[in-house]
DNA sequence: TCCATTCTTGCATCTTTGCGCATATGCGCT
DNA sequence: AGCGCATATGCGCAAAGATGCAAGAATGGA
């Protein structure tokens, strides 16, 4: 971080992953993730699995694309995989779009 | 706005838009917008197409799912159509998410 | 060791999406 | 009216994505 200014449209560039939009825009992951910002813990793909009409396997897909786009994480127990929201990172991640969006200034005087 | 406390859950989901999501999903789309952030003003869809390896009627396409997402706004203008970024509005949504998130408390007292 | 449980992954199918090309629409100009 | 430019849209195709089913992998318990 010492170039003289990345023209404020360089660092709002570089924050657009479109792999983490695509990871927010399915329907069934927003309620997986929805279900997951209410709970008070981790959960299993069997406990997730049951607040959508998706077949478990499906479940399990959906959750992988959400924690590789970094949305969500999952530690494995004994048999069970428990998946739990990176809550600090993506609001930190969403604060950082809205601030490099209005940082775009037009005219950088 | 009178509810005695949506469930923080309530209020999170409503702002979860998947047509949002998908509309930022695309890295031409992604291109467009930041296109569009760091211009002084709208700019035509020709004037837009140059910035990507995209045809023109794909431009178009793109755009039009920006706007209906509502990401951007189109002004009619004789025979051109000038695209401008809703900088504030998405901006306010992004941070509304982030803020949504924050507050989805696991256990509301 | 054997079996049940939990999750992931290969496969087939269907839908959606992005793309270019051609065509239509709208508008200004002569 | 007729022409040309700017944009939008129909069409077909190829690629990606979502889904269910079935099979595989990993783990705990009898």
């Amino acid at each position: 971080m010492s170039q003289p200014a990345p023209t404020c449209a360089t660092s709002f560039l570089e924050q657009l992953r479109p792999e983490l939009f695509a990871a927010l825009a399915d329907p069934t992951r927003l309620v997986l993730l929805c279900r997951m910002a209410v709970a008070d813990g981790p959960r299993t793909v069997t406990e997730l699995s049951s607040c959508c009409g998706v077949h478990l396997s499906g479940v399990s897909r959906h959750l992988a694309k959400l924690r590789d786009a970094g949305v969500i994480g999952a530690e494995k127990d004994g048999r069970e995989v428990r998946y739990r929201l990176n809550r600090e990172e993506l609001s930190s991640t969403l604060r950082g779009l809205a601030d490099a969006l209005e940082a775009c200034c037009p005219a950088p005087a």
